[in-house]
DNA sequence: TTAAACTGCTGAATCGAATCAGCAACGGTC
DNA sequence: GACCGTTGCTGATTCGATTCAGCAGTTTAA
């Protein structure tokens, strides 16, 4: 069959016998509100069933200033495994509610975001969700105010936007409780420094690991200063080991320094678990991939990205909310085994 | 100041003392056909300009039935560093056409796949991508082909809708050669095998493998059977070398297979690269952050993302068009050296 | 001198919904 | 019988663009 033209209100409505007025206020279910007659009703859903009518999204969004869309900005939705688990999270979330997310990546480029923010406006998103790949602290851009926003993994320093973020201060302490649990109580090193002065989680996954271990009468043995990724973590944890040092556990500050750790561990001859424990951040896949499998506190990613939209779309969110999700331990091989 | 309402065309049309008609003709950059004055246009350009003058989309599209987006259904967007890689390409290709994105997953849920292509459809898409994470034959869902759409990553059986993929048996050749080039002759393996049997990769990664060996009059040894993924890579490998057999050279089908693959050799005692060339495919970021660094051939997801997006916007594409991209070594250090 | 052609615009309709302001018809009340 | 309230609808306008058809006024051609 042809493809034919698709059905108007209007002749939804002409074919019940209404008025588009009548049809329409029946199909939005004010049904009651309008006193229609279940008469009426029943005739338009079926008209409206038989002639398979869906409403033309862009008259109702120029009509009624809503598009039934998020605007998702972030600076790289890709990068690895990360950002992209927040956009399946968001758009599952979207789609509960009955929208659709339109993504757009800034690549941390001001002109570029600022752009995508208009274009966004211009199509008439519903709300913009503003997300970093690193939790950070950012500066609001000119735009986003215009339209309701939730940010995603990051904060603004006046916190004048509804926010999402991992828990990361807990998550310290979840590593640290897992180590204590493992029975160790000195030679505890930390390992990672994350050289971005807005990133957020280094120094609050290191808060909550001291404070935690400072409950149990325990202190760090040391901090390995080390860039945020594998080869520079090899080397600094190689050439640390190299002074001297026999670490009962390290807890690194996320998956690529453990794995870095993992090499440079193996490196010098110590086996994980059983001379060394090794916990981490982030659960990223590769956690699971290695062996011994990697215990890591892990970033809830998909809930993050729901939680946002969930908020996004939740009228009665105040603008200083901030929503702080625990970061779940995902447990793997890398602890040692209690001796009893 | 107070966020005042947006300038619309008719008062661009009003400041400049012209039409709508003539400021839309203007904007559009009809002016040339239209014969509109130069000090017309300039005074229309003007005033747009001092008003901030942004069109609204809702209005263009339910006049011309376009919304400048293209809509991307994936069975899954995140999925590791995988489909997202293609979903950055897309998106960045779509904004230099002036268009964005709007996503949706699948989750493999044809039910849902139905709706997501139905609301995109009343949301007026332009086009649409219609990606799998692994590359394989699919069943075009109905509702695609009512608009203009390309395949991402898949084929149908018949033909009928252009398709972006990897060019899987060039880079099969691609992998031998880097095996043949490190002086390899004999006891070259293959390892995997892929489950899904809609899958094309793995076949297809193998006959340029053994296409490219044959030419050089090489003989592959054998092929190890084993899952997709580290741990199954890792158990099969591992009682294959136990049989007995002393490797050359190994060929992983694709990136975490190789890692399970180092694990196993290590376990061995068998040392990378210089007992045993390690080659794969992907090109993931794990293989940068294996040691040693993995030489893999590797999968151009950004540019099969931005590729889909050219070809949709290209009228010139014919239904039957297919791209197969070349598949670029990343060179590691997993490839015996040559001696001399 | 008149018709034709060109120049430079504009009025009004249109896309498909949402919604305000009413309006007939009927029953009940005083 | 005049008035009011309720029930059950509908006509007309609006959102903000695009575009068809046409129209004064001037120039050129015959």
């Amino acid at each position: 069959m042809a493809a034919q033209r698709k059905a108007t209100l209007s002749d939804v409505a002409s074919r019940a016998g209404v008025s588009t007025t009548t049809a329409s206020y029946i199909l939005n279910n004010r049904s009651a509100e309008m006193r229609i007659s279940a008469d009426a009703d029943e005739r338009v859903r079926r008209a409206a069933a038989e002639l398979a009518y869906r409403p033309n999204r862009s008259a109702q969004s120029l009509r009624t200033r809503r598009s039934g869309t998020i605007g998702l900005i972030s600076d790289s939705v890709a990068s690895g495994q990360y950002g992209s688990r927040m956009l399946t999270g968001a758009s599952a979330a979207a789609r509960a509610l009955d929208h659709l997310v339109v993504i757009g990546e800034t690549e941390g480029d001001p002109v570029l975001e600022a752009q995508l923010i208009e274009e966004m406006t211009d199509r008439q998103v519903d709300g913009f969700i503003y997300a970093t790949l690193v939790t950070s602290e950012v500066v609001i851009p000119e735009g986003l105010r215009e339209t309701r926003s939730v940010l995603l993994n990051c904060v603004d320093r006046e916190r004048t936007l509804p926010a999402v973020l991992p828990d990361e201060v807990a998550g310290g302490r979840t590593a640290a409780e897992v180590v204590l649990g493992a029975g160790h109580t000195k030679d505890i090193y930390l390992i990672g420094h994350d050289p971005n002065p807005h990133a957020l989680a280094g120094p609050l996954r290191m808060e909550g690991v001291t404070a935690r271990l400072a409950e149990a009468g325990v202190e760090l043995a040391g901090v390995v200063p080390s860039g945020w990724s594998v080869l520079p973590a090899y080397e600094a944890v190689l050439s640390w080991l190299r002074t001297g040092v026999r670490p009962e556990a390290v807890i690194c500050l996320n998956d690529r320094i453990a794995l870095g750790a993992y090499e440079a561990l193996a490196d010098h001859g110590l086996a994980v678990p059983e001379e060394v424990t090794v916990v981490s951040f982030d659960g990223s896949t590769l956690a699971s991939w290695l062996r011994p499998s990697l215990t890591s506190v892990s970033l809830p990613y998909v809930e993050l990205g729901a939680t946002a939209v969930r908020m996004l779309m939740d009228p009665a969110t105040p603008p200083d909310a901030i929503d702080r999700l625990e970061m779940p331990l995902l447990a793997g091989d890398s602890v040692r085994p209690t001796t009893r």
